[in-house]
DNA sequence: AACAAGTTTTTGACAAAGTCCAGATTGAGG
DNA sequence: CCTCAATCTGGACTTTGTCAAAAACTTGTT
């Protein structure tokens, strides 16, 4: 696994002490959102704007080099799990997310029955449900 | 097809006449936003407060009489093609919203590789790509 | 047909997530 | 070391949606 500062470098996009602590902190905290990097980035090189933090995240969505889950009723949030085919199963009560691969070879779902006309690029996956701490005791 | 208003008493929801311009306006407009409902149903009925219709859509979704989809980067849109199992093609760039029966059976990709301990309830899938229009004359 | 009781609706303030803009700062290459 | 373009800062602003209290309505009953 590359250094972030080489793994910026080789898709071309300048690197800046913000873009580094960024992309550390995902590293540490998966499925993280803006707000929390920006604390996390906060703690590690002093200070950043949110503007710039949106800012690297688009960039570095753009670039591939992040993925952004966007699930109704919470805000965005980001990972560096990129390149393998895997999706999402969130908890509706605490909002815990975690990865899981789908069941079904390695593209599942990626062909609609009908494409209407679309050029099709990408098939996003949520499983929505209650944890193991949410249900308590329960059954 | 039952008329609104015997819908709404059927699932023992107290008949008003926000809660019935709001089902014909989305019959009439499907994925429709909560904004663009309001304008719909200012249209008919006259007027109707932001909040009303914040309330009749959670009422009419909770009693499942209404889907809501809430695709990243915009705002939740309803429907009310509910019971049956298919899922929504969007447009990157125009949001065009269309719906789509899954490839796969019944209730395709519904089951997770891992549970990871969740009780999984819902399996949401969103097709993302570039309608014939916005793609215009290219290949 | 009218009444009581409990829901809904209205209105307006408020909150969260993100975007926009102008100016100061910084990184990269010469 | 220096210059230029790209990036970052800070703050105002927009959009989407929620909260709360008072007024209006539905429903079921008498």
């Amino acid at each position: 696994m590359s250094e972030p500062s080489d793994l910026l470098r080789e898709h071309g996009v300048p690197v800046t002490a913000q873009r580094v602590a960024v992309l550390k902190a995902i590293a540490a905290r998966p499925h993280g959102t803006a707000d929390a990097i920006a604390e996390d980035v906060r703690a590690s090189i002093g200070t950043i704007s949110k503007q710039a933090v949106y800012n690297v995240l688009g960039v570095l969505t753009e670039k591939n080099l992040l993925r952004r889950i966007h699930p109704a009723g919470s805000p965005a949030m980001y990972e560096d799990r990129v390149g393998d085919n895997h999706h999402h199963l969130i908890c509706r009560s605490c909002g815990t997310t975690v990865d899981v691969d789908c069941a079904v070879g390695d593209t599942p779902c990626l062909t609609a029955a009908q494409s209407h006309g679309f050029e099709i690029d990408e098939a996003e996956v949520v499983y929505w449900g209650t944890c193991e701490v949410c249900r308590g005791g329960k059954s």
